[in-house]
DNA sequence: CATATGACGTGGG
DNA sequence: CCCCACGCCATAT
């Protein structure tokens, strides 16, 4: 059990985020049993290779991209996700509360507006 | 071994 | 909205 199983358990967590859903590194980390790793989320996201990843699902806790803004990047980001549904608003998406299962419900129609 | 760096998080002013 | 401090953790230098 090493690096390794961890980054296996980061990646499995953020293919688990539903489409049209987000959940914040902290959550990501959270949900990989990795309590407090979310720069390894980063981390580990930033040197994946699968195309498949749903990378772009992954925000801030606060619903921002974590990219610089206008980077390339944080363009590509807020194109895949508003590609799927999700409301983006200045490079800031709405975050499900704490706990919350990110469904994709919830992510098209929101809870009000 | 000491510092510096980030696709981070939380709290406070 | 801004800014700052501090905690956290794997890597890089």
């Amino acid at each position: 059990m090493g690096a390794l199983s961890a980054a296996a358990a980061i990646l499995a967590a953020v293919r688990a985020i539903p489409r049209g859903a987000v959940a914040s590194y902290g959550e990501v980390a959270r949900r990989a049993g990795l309590p407090r790793h979310a720069r390894m989320v980063a981390r580990t996201l930033a040197s994946a290779d699968d195309l498949e990843l749903p990378w772009h699902r992954v925000v801030r806790s606060d619903g921002r991209i974590a990219f610089a803004p206008d980077s390339d990047g944080w363009k590509e980001q807020c194109a895949r996700l508003r590609a799927e549904g999700v409301k983006v608003i200045a490079g800031r998406v709405r975050m499900p509360a704490r706990g919350e299962p990110a469904t994709l419900d919830a992510a098209l129609w929101g809870p009000v507006d």
